[in-house]
DNA sequence: GCTAACTATGGTAGCGCTGTCATTTTGCAT
DNA sequence: ATGCAAAATGACAGCGCTACCATAGTTAGC
């Protein structure tokens, strides 16, 4: 005897075959009233229909992507987790993907490019739909790996360099030159400027440099920065500002790489009872729903982040083929004037 | 000619077959190369890893995964992208798996049973190594579907009900009756309550009902509640709490469904300068980062839901086979004394 | 020198589906 | 009846891998 060589006690799988005797059709009949493919007669689609749920079959989605060279997954690929921004990217996406069925597998990078490489490698032995992965900031065998590929490949967020297929987002390094004009316009001469972590975030450096080019352009020096060594979180701005101005007291508007962080500093400004805009004038990044509903709204960029998953996924979806030459979609931002600069 | 049956034109792929062919061995000897199983000679390990980077093979997952019948996948089903919570939920998850190579294939259910139903069907077709998802309001069909899986299952956040598997999480009920407890002890009479709903976010309503329970225990009713129709978010603690103190204006102390809330009702009092705690207290529940930065940090209960996420990851992966019995950890949870209350 | 016990490698048969093509059955105009 | 297209169904091979078993080469023990 030959049969059931392997694993002799694996569960007794429930299989097409079984599906098929029950309901006395073939497999491929089985296999075509569940996937609405093909004309059946209706009695047939019900008797199989009452086999496979009297059986309560579940199909094997790893065969049947296997015979079809088709898998229906699609890698998502984000720095991190912790920040609210890539949930939103990723809800985005999500909305997109979930009525065609697509099943997105998340990687998380935590900023770094060879666990980013690691994770693009195991994603694509899934033989994925597509790849949608944050930045630009990839390891050459990343790159190659993906242009090897023939999958479609969105990269998210920036589109200050050249696309590998599809970029989705917005140029941050204009958006930091737009923050220094709007602050600018509204009097401001005197900049400080509060970030965290740039080694991660390449793109809060991006609009970091937009910003100081811009002031430097129209004559103005950053008078003094405070950088937190860490990833950002209100706490953290808040801390770093009353850093910056025991330093500096005489700053008359801080630029902060984030909301997160430019939350902390208006919650400094609250305890210390500095009157903001009037004494000192706080800017954020992101436009998060939270900056929104302060007393006084933030004043900060809002960045489109549902859309740049949204639209990344919808366009990844259209065709399966990649477009001749690399696509770049600007998703823009707005400026939110708000209560605090 | 029967060769190249299907897709005639289909891309050239790389398998196991050229690689091996390139290298000189056989199939199975590349792919234990690869899987770093069972003795292989440097020698050849080395023609094997010569090969496979000249072709730039890229193994199929899905023949892998099919062949040996081990997916290397999880499913992870939660409510909502939108409130930082389950991504917090889902580092902690993802925090376990990446060492160990499985990854995290995440569905999104809306808070609606019906789509968590879908999800766990397609998410079993993938015959993963198990499942973590959020919460116990499952229909009769998904409890059905996940029993039957024979694969590990985890819910997480809540340990109210009984489990199908392992339940990771905390008593709601009883974290509502402690917030009563604390602030029957710190003086507070008049409650108030604000939430969202209750409908989506059962917990909220356990939190609830364990707060009303041991208030009306002590003889305290709450005087005046405002339920937010929609998802919780900090304009809507904002506005919600304008609204209750119109109606009510000598309640000395609201709770909130939740941090987002209740940092919403914080931002209120700042705006009206309403003193907080001693005209009015304010207690959410999460334990936010962003609510402990305030400048009077947010009193609330911190819930673990970074360890959550790990210790069901971790619970799951320990063995294959499922308890006898269903298991329940609490991961508890810490009453944050803060300043607003 | 000869068996025992490894170590290293290969042959082969599926895993559970689906694409292709062939075949049978039906509907309907003639 | 008769013919013919369209509708239903089925047979079969194979997607790309890995488990199982077999075999050849190598060392060690006595």
């Amino acid at each position: 005897m030959r049969t059931g060589r392997r694993q002799p006690e694996r569960k007794q799988k429930i299989t097409l075959a079984e599906v098929a005797k029950l309901a006395g059709v073939s497999e491929i009949t089985v296999s075509r009233v569940l996937r609405n493919k093909g004309a059946i007669a209706e009695a047939t689609r019900q008797k199989v229909m009452m086999a496979v749920a009297e059986t309560g079959y579940v199909p094997n989605r790893l065969a049947g992507s296997l015979a079809s060279a088709d898998s229906n997954l699609c890698g998502v690929i984000i720095p991190s987790l912790s920040n609210i921004v890539f949930p939103e990217v990723l809800r985005g996406i999500h909305d997109v993907l979930d009525p065609t069925g697509i099943q997105p597998v998340v990687g998380v990078t935590h900023y770094d490019p060879h666990a980013e490489e690691k994770l693009v490698r195991s994603l694509l032995a899934w033989k994925p739909q597509a790849m949608l992965i944050v930045g630009f900031d990839h390891t050459d065998a990343t790159r190659l790996m993906l242009k090897n590929s023939e999958v479609r490949v969105a990269e998210l967020m920036d589109i200050d360099a050249e696309a590998i297929d599809v970029a989705v987002g917005m140029s941050h390094h204009k958006a930091g030159a737009d923050t220094a004009r709007h602050l600018i316009a509204r009097g401001y001469r005197r900049f400080g400027y509060v970030g965290h972590d740039w080694n991660s975030d390449r793109r809060a450096l991006s609009r970091h440099d937009g910003l100081r080019m811009t002031l430097a352009e129209n004559g103005i020096d950053i008078v003094d920065e405070e950088l937190f060594d860490g990833p950002s979180s209100t706490m953290a701005g808040r801390q770093s500002l009353a850093r910056l101005l025991s330093r500096m007291p005489d700053i008359d508007v801080v630029v902060f790489s984030n909301d997160d962080m430019a939350i902390g500093g208006v919650y400094h400004c609250l305890a210390e009872g500095i009157v903001l805009k009037e004494q000192l004038a706080i800017f954020g990044f992101n436009g998060l729903e939270i900056g929104e509903a302060l007393p006084q709204p933030l004043s900060t960029i809002r960045s489109r982040r549902f859309e740049i998953g949204r639209i990344a996924a919808e366009k990844i979806l259209e065709s399966p083929e990649r477009s001749a030459t690399p696509l770049s979609i600007d998703t823009g931002y707005e400026i939110v004037s708000g209560g605090t600069a």
